[in-house]
DNA sequence: ATGAGGGGTGTAAAGGTTTACATTGGGATG
DNA sequence: CATCCCAATGTAAACCTTTACACCCCTCAT
């Protein structure tokens, strides 16, 4: 030591205000000389808290995810708080295992892209050990954890809007799930806009889907052994519009011309598509942040008001949607069916 | 305590075959009745380790990156350490932000997909004070560590190989850059590959680009300013040749007809795009695995043989690589130029 | 019967902070 | 000049483990 005691030590670290200028120059030049570093471990033992979050997310790599992410790291790193993401592939193994990271007080907060509590939670008694914890992207079903988020309901109808005001009246709906709480509520914005323009919902126009790309391209291809043909696609993501226009282009049709598709999420991708995709836009980096400022008001007992933060999300219009062709697109010949692959390089 | 003592707690989590059956059952018994679990922090404090890794990644949302991160998690989780996840956006602040966690032991090692020692370290004294490391995807210049990746070198020569055997001549190579290694070994692999089939080295073939689709589109652009053309495009990454793909298009030529197109890594959307990318493979999960691996190796004190781990890339043939075509693509007419996204509607 | 050895368990120190409380000393106030 | 107060600093406990060491007692060999 250079010359002071310990607890100076401390004080000049975390609150310098409370040490006289002179000692505290000290104290600094001696940190500096020996490049002393604080022992995080040690500080989190005795401050029951270690200023790290755990973000589970089930891919990371999903690019509707990634931004999110940095938005989370941006508000996170200015507050002076570290996150740790877990990977969890939507596998229980992974989750109860990351949840030791909480439960050993390795993190102070929950941020979850899961959609789900993680196993293990939710079911009796040791519900209430749950840590502060928000849902992003997709709230989870228990009740208790805030969300932040966009209004899927309301985006969805606005994207619906725009289909019908493009003239489209058939419009299919492609990514129902009955366990995806997104998917249902973009469902609801689509029926609801459906319903106010006065146009019955065609059943065989919503189409079962997760939400993958290959999902969607199956969901599509679903479609055409029906007798009646939409004119439009709204899907329940981006992913999913990929997957109907791979379906779509391999039936050799031209689109926007024959049918208009339109995603969701503007993922990065979604410009680069051939036809660039019409899509509702997330503000992810703000809905990042936002879920990282509404999680540390909990941990840090501020009262928070809302339990959840929906954002709007923005109508990105691009080529993938045309107004409706006068000529109905006409029943395919079923033998005409093109290989995937081969069907674009002619 | 339920009538045993503290330490022989800490046995039978850790070495429960040291304590007698009877015991063990009854502190079993407790810690389940309890719901007790050992705290990390105080553990880490008394062991000077954390078990958690810090991966440094430029940009979590990189395609290439989300399967390696997955590969470094998997084999993490398996060994029993966690992994932090730290997104440097390439800015020195959080680089040095970072760091902190190491240096205040509350990470054990390092993985740098950064592609450069952490801001503030190969700068003389403070050099010695590198946990240990391992680098990903892209070696670090410094030297001293090991590198995990692909050889891209060899990858570059067989891609470039397999344009050569399509009979293009002319192979333009976009994505030359002076401070990326991973850009450069794959520009050499590419000269080395025509200089053993006999071809000289068009200087106005081979295109600065840092790696982004934006990047790629103009240099592809600023091809067309030149009076000689390539017929095939070999670039430094599947981004850049979507960006090349792009130009090309807006240009209303016809892929792969008129011109061949190839990528390197082998993105997600790499299939999906039109025509679909030929491209070269990379391990990820396999090379994200062997570098933590590696990196537990070193950590935990076990002789490592080799200092760099390299794999061997695959070639994916897809559509975007034709033979070449007997009548060359003529200059085009200035006049002729397009909008990028005009072009297409017609 | 005595001693040695060893398996099973307890004791206590150490790890690096933070912080309530005690202590010191000097300036202001009466 | 005596008091009091307050600012600045020191002391020590607490946070929760792990682990070297000590200890006990039982068994087995001499």
């Amino acid at each position: 030591m250079a010359g002071v005691s310990i607890a100076t030590v401390s004080r000049v670290i975390n609150e310098p205000e409370k040490v006289a200028e002179a000692t505290r120059r000290r104290v600094n030049e001696a940190i500096a000389s020996t490049s002393y570093t604080t022992n995080a471990m040690a500080r989190s033992l005795r401050m029951r808290r270690s200023r790290t979050i755990l973000v589970l997310a089930p891919d990371v790599g999903d690019p509707n995810f990634s931004n999110i992410l940095v938005g989370i790291e941006t508000e996170a790193s200015k507050r002076g708080y570290g996150i740790l993401i877990g990977n969890t592939q939507n596998d229980p193994t992974r989750e109860t295992h990351y949840l030791k990271f909480i439960s050993s007080n390795q993190a102070d907060g929950l941020i979850l892209l899961t959609g789900h509590l993680p196993f293990g939670f939710g079911s009796g008694e040791n519900e209430a050990r749950l840590p502060p914890a928000v849902a992003v992207n997709e709230p989870v079903p228990g009740g208790g954890v805030p969300f932040v988020g966009v209004d899927n309901f309301e985006a969805a109808r606005v994207a619906t809007e725009h289909l019908l005001s493009q003239g489209h009246k058939k419009i299919a709906f492609i990514g129902r799930s009955a366990s995806r709480q997104v998917n249902l509520l973009r469902e609801q914005g689509y029926r609801a806009a459906l319903k106010d323009a006065g146009i019955a919902i065609t059943p065989a126009f919503v189409l079962e889907c997760e939400g993958s790309t290959e999902s969607g391209r199956q969901a599509a291809e679903q479609m055409f052994v029906r007798d009646v043909l939409p004119t439009a696609f709204l899907c329940v993501n981006d992913a999913t519009a990929l997957g109907v226009m791979i379906a779509l282009n391999a039936r050799g049709y031209d689109l926007p011309r024959q049918f208009s598709v339109m995603g969701f999420d503007d993922i990065a991708l979604a410009g680069f598509l051939t036809p660039s995709l019409t899509t509702m836009k997330q503000p992810r980096s703000k809905i990042g942040e936002n879920a990282m400022d509404l999680l540390l008001a909990v941990i840090e007992g501020r009262d928070v008001d809302n339990t959840e933060r929906l954002f709007k999300s923005e109508l990105i219009i691009r080529n993938s949607v045309a107004p409706r062709s006068t000529t109905e697109p006409e029943h395919p010949d079923k033998q005409t069916r093109l290989g995937r692959t081969k069907a674009r390089s002619d």
